[in-house]
DNA sequence: CTGAAGAACGAACGGTCGTGCTTTTTCTTT
DNA sequence: AAAGAAAAAGCACGACCGTTCGTTCTTCAG
């Protein structure tokens, strides 16, 4: 093997073929949501997105690789959507309840009507061993050590009552979290988020130290 | 259009037609809760059970129609190994309990090595209205009116603090159900379901009312 | 024993799938 | 403006999809 030149150029702007790939797995997320990432069909997607679908295929050079890349693709989506947003709350309790907020928000937003992909693609990829489940269920993981992440924070500061495992705060929020979407795509019943709102507020509040409540009231979150 | 004549005998037994299509169904199920109801092909299907694929085609005529009744045998076989389990129960907290306990049962079954069914068909098709859809929703319609049945019969009872929200109760433990089977499937996290029984037993602890604790001891179901 | 009806079969249809090729268009660089 | 590279398109392939058709085998009533 010879080394090769970098293909991109030392500035922020990118060239043709990457705009366009942006572009397509912006869409491929897109219907990935409702039919799911099997589903997603190469020619579909292409015909969505008035392409060839030999042009689109050159991209990627199979599904697999186009399915690991939507993946991606959606996991950079959720971090704008949902993490950025809360990035400079309060460590602890208020950035914990406010990420979750942030992911209820993100549910309801109407540019995903499909729901939210990543919900989808657990439920999918959970029996099929291969590239596609590992891609995913790490992401899962990634999203379940945020969760425990903030509640240590919110222990080390005091806010969480002693003895509180934050790793099972984590499975209940993100419990009513998924089920709120669920619910939402489901049925369009409106009154799930206000259902997972009430359980992840009633939880912290139980769960939190009088300084967490403090902080919690502070930051306009009491229930 | 003239009379027809009833097409099955009057005694249990049943015309082979008929076995065979129960067969189908019961591997259908099977097949579905890993592919998804979409991913089942009817070709496939034939060669898992060893028949030819327009045999066993002429049993529904379209696979709209297979989907529907492979939704409808998954119902039966949930009715099966979920609700009749603890249909014996005494009405109420205890029964409720029995009731999530059995469904985590459920979960595990190395018959459903597939996970469960319909968690795999929610999230398939909650984005994309049809039949199928619908005949899915109306199933956990009929599955969370029930969580809210028991709990609702718990509160008559004086089971439960007066101002507790059946629904709202019924919303968080199908929450912590849902991640169990997710968590198990995805990641073979067997913690999954010490967590889901813990949040399960803590919420109804913390909404019981001393009587309801009583019977919830008398039980064997304290935490 | 005969004959009709139901159940299962094999072959084939049009269509779409993912995937390779070759050619043409479009951009970038000199 | 010309040359070279990158991107997109065109076309074709084998496999599988749901579906239809005509035929064979099984069952059972008359």
């Amino acid at each position: 093997m010879e080394a090769e030149v970098a293909e991109e150029n030392q500035d922020g702007r990118r060239v043709r073929g990457d705009r366009t790939k942006r572009a397509i797995l912006a869409k491929a997320v897109d219907l990935a949501s409702v039919d799911g990432l099997e589903g997603l069909s190469i020619g579909g997607l292409a015909s969505e997105l008035g392409v060839s679908k030999s042009g689109l295929f050159a991209h990627f050079g199979s599904k697999l690789e186009l399915q690991l890349e939507t993946v991606q693709a959606a996991s950079e989506l959720f971090e704008e959507q949902v993490w950025q947003p809360v990035a400079d709350a309060e460590p602890g309790v208020v950035q914990l309840v406010a990420l979750m907020e942030s992911w209820l928000r993100y549910f309801r937003d109407p540019g995903n009507s499909g729901g939210c992909f990543f919900s989808n693609a657990y439920h999918e990829f959970d029996a099929r061993p291969g590239p596609v489940r590992d891609a995913i269920a790490a992401q899962k993981r990634r999203w379940m050590a945020a969760i425990v992440h903030h509640a240590q924070v919110a222990a080390d500061r005091g806010q969480l009552k002693a003895g509180t495992d934050p790793e099972q705060l984590a499975f209940e929020l993100d419990a009513v979290g998924s089920l709120a979407n669920s619910l939402w795509q489901l049925e369009g019943d409106e009154k799930a988020f206000g259902r997972a709102q009430t359980a992840i507020r009633t939880r912290l509040h139980a769960g939190a130290t009088a300084s967490g409540r403090r902080a919690l009231a502070g930051a306009g979150l009491s229930c």
